[in-house]
RNA sequence: GCCCUUUUAGCUCAGCGGUAGAGCGCGUCCUUGGUAAGGACGAGGUCGCCGGUUCAAGCCCGGCAAAGGGCUCCA
């Protein structure tokens, strides 16, 4: 008999020769049904593989993230078996799982969407059939270039691995893989082919061009149908159609990406803005404005006319060339050159909300989440080197107060120094301590991008998720060597000695327009009420109110809260219908009853009504909810 | 920029090679109704733009533009 250990330490004893498989048996026939592989010391192993005495065993199931990965994996290849039996000429290269499912890229293929009830039935005809997988070892290089002797793609990849090559076959299929793999096809019950796209081979636009097939699969129908549905769902929260459906912005085809934002939105800006500035005058930032448009001088000297150049909008005028701002780090590098600062002056917080404009490839954009006009709200920080962590710790609380007054979840990304960049190793070491010692004391995890900072200085960015799961960048911080030396910036030190400041790029809505969108799709246009475009709604029973619900809409006016009057002649029904599916935070009808005595019958966006309200008292508490910008409804409350 | 898809009334969407449809919205009138759709009538469209095929194009073909999903890139 051989023991093995469980992952609760355990111990179970096993006839010699046993799988991984007869030990998840041995535990339940339902683990074994679920089995989707097993960790044996660590590592990945098929279900089938053979037990050791000694061996420390966890069965993966679906259930397991790892397991998650492995079940998709195998999907993949489920995908790539249907789509090379229905298109022979097609090209399997890879195909990983993802957050959500999973992918697989051909060359010589083409399909589209109408391909794939074709696809779905060959893949149900692979299930039924329930083949099972078999891991097939290749003693040389040699002989696994044999076996893939008809694509190019695979034998790239064999020719860059030198040892442990392997391949699974299910039926006819067999693909290069290093597994483990699901044992039974047929474990995958539930599959859906999402969407198809282009993609580039090994992730580089200077190579072939492949076909992408997105694709999801569960063991079971039911999970399916709830990601389904949870897919559904998350398009409603969609900012694009929210912004329409609500009047918070549009695009024309005169500026494509180039967002304009209506009366609705602009108060959801000018809300943001202004939270965004008490807590930089709080921290002890300054505000500046530059010009849209500077000189072709200025952006050789930042870098930007080499760098920069073909997303860069420009003009000439009497023979001179201007470019609209990109960044708005050089127009802040000239503000500082206009000051002598001396190191009693620094740190220096410059903050600047400028619009940029940045000529991104047109396949590039998407709604307000990816546009060519956008604000930043950026802010430099001139600082001497004993500075850099306490700065860049205020900056990380900043964010944080920022996007916690939201409920916004994000993580944190840590970017070094890439292969391609500029600056000695001592300031690059200066820098990246810095932002990795700040993040450290700061204490919230965050990730490592070796190598994946701009060519001028590491960073910190702020991600954020959206509606459908995508994460973006919102926040950002960088450490800048470049700029303070191209143009020659300075302050006079302790010994009088004129030296080099170190400065940050800050920016931590990231893009007001970005952000925007992720506030629009978080509380599915349903804001709170500091927020919301329309606060309070009077509803005039019949046009005998009208004269009472103005009054109440201009008292509410003259303290500062956003009211108005349905005063169109629909039923009083309709006019409460129309304010819920608006979102208004407050509905009050306003009949015989209201004009008699002042007492408020306060509708909530719950759909229940608050009776007894004296007009004076709602004022007050619409008021604080405003002022304390809380995202607790007031009325109603306790 | 590349691959796939889409573009018909203000919005959401039907539409079969043979003179353009619905619902909502909008306008006028009736209704003055107390917390999620009162009623009648009416006005809105060079079917994204430019070419081609055809006796005939919203529908077929080509180009362009914009939008959507990805790739690449990035706030």
């Amino acid at each position: 008999m051989i023991q093995v250990t469980l992952p609760d330490a355990s111990q179970i004893q096993l006839e010699p020769g046993s799988t991984a498989f007869d030990l998840a048996m041995k535990i339940s026939p339902g683990l074994a049904r679920n089995a989707v592989a097993a960790v044996i010391n660590n590592e990945a192993r098929d279900v089938s593989r053979t037990l050791q005495d000694g061996d420390k065993v966890r069965i993966l199931t679906f259930n397991d993230d790892e397991g998650k990965r492995i079940f998709w994996h195998s999907s993949a290849h489920i995908l790539a078996q249907a789509v090379t039996r229905l298109f022979p000429e097609a090209k399997p290269t890879i195909g990983p799982p993802i957050e959500q499912g999973f992918f697989y890229d051909f060359a010589d293929l083409l399909v589209s969407e109408e391909d794939f009830d074709r696809i779905e039935k060959e893949i149900q005809s692979i299930l039924n059939d329930n083949y099972e997988t078999h891991r097939i070892e290749y003693p040389s290089q040699q002989v696994a270039l044999e076996e893939f002797s008809n694509n190019p793609f695979k034998r790239e990849l064999i020719e860059n691995l030198e040892e442990g090559l392997s391949a699974y076959r299910q039926g006819e299929f067999v693909d290069l893989c290093t597994g483990p793999h699901i044992p039974k096809v047929g474990m995958a019950k539930a599959f859906k082919v999402l969407k198809t796209s282009g993609a580039y081979w090994r992730g580089d636009s200077a190579n072939t061009q492949l076909t992408r097939i997105y694709a999801i699969s569960f063991p079971d129908k039911k999970l399916l149908k709830a990601y389904l549905h949870q897919m559904e769902e998350a398009k409603k929260r969609d900012h694009r159609i929210l912004g329409k459906r609500f009047g918070l912005f549009s695009f024309q085809k005169e500026g494509p990406g180039m967002p304009f934002i209506h009366p609705a939105g602009m108060v959801i800006w000018n809300e943001l803005m202004a939270f965004w500035r008490e807590l930089h005058i709080e921290d002890d930032y300054t505000e500046i404005k530059t010009p849209a448009m500077l000189g072709r001088e200025l952006w050789e000297t930042s870098g930007h006319w080499h760098n920069y150049r073909e997303n860069m909008y420009t003009s000439e005028i009497e023979e001179k060339i201007f470019a609209i701002k990109p960044m708005n780090c050089p127009g802040g590098m000239l503000f500082y050159k206009e000051n002598q600062f001396s190191y009693r002056d620094l740190p220096q917080r410059v903050a600047e909300v400028g619009n940029v404009h940045r000529h991104e490839m047109s396949g590039a954009l998407s709604g307000m989440f990816r546009v060519r006009s956008f604000h930043q709200d950026d802010a430099h920080i001139f600082m001497k080197p004993t500075d850099i962590k306490s700065e860049i710790l205020g900056v990380l609380r900043l964010a944080h107060r920022i996007y916690s007054q939201f409920d916004l979840s994000y993580h944190l990304e840590l970017s070094t120094r890439p292969e391609k960049s500029i600056g000695r190793d001592e300031d690059w070491e200066l820098t990246t301590e810095g932002l990795r010692s700040a993040l450290e004391e700061y204490g919230m995890p965050y990730q490592l991008n070796e190598g994946d900072g701009a060519f001028y200085g590491p960073k910190i960015d702020f991600h954020i998720r959206d509606a459908i799961g995508r994460t973006w960048q919102c926040g950002t911080i960088q450490l800048d060597m470049s700029l303070p030396e191209r143009f020659d910036l300075g302050y006079i030190n302790e010994e009088g000695e004129r030296v080099r400041p170190i400065m940050l790029h800050r920016a931590l809505y990231g893009s007001i327009e970005r952000f925007f969108a992720i506030l629009v799709e978080h509380y599915a246009a349903k804001f709170p009420l500091w927020l919301s475009p329309v606060q309070v709604r009077f509803l005039p029973v019949a046009d005998r109110h009208h004269e009472q619900a103005q009054k109440w809409r201009l008292a509410c006016k003259a303290q500062g809260i956003r009211a108005d009057v349905d005063a169109s002649s629909e039923s009083i029904n309709k006019k409460v219908r129309n304010a819920q599916l608006e979102h208004v935070n407050y509905i009050i009808v306003v009949g015989d009853r209201e004009v008699a005595d002042p007492v408020l019958s306060v509708r909530t966006r719950d759909t229940h009504v608050h009776g007894g309200v004296p007009f004076g008292q709602f004022l007050e508490m619409v008021q604080r909810e405003y002022t304390s910008r809380s995202s607790q409804p007031s009325v109603g409350a306790q």
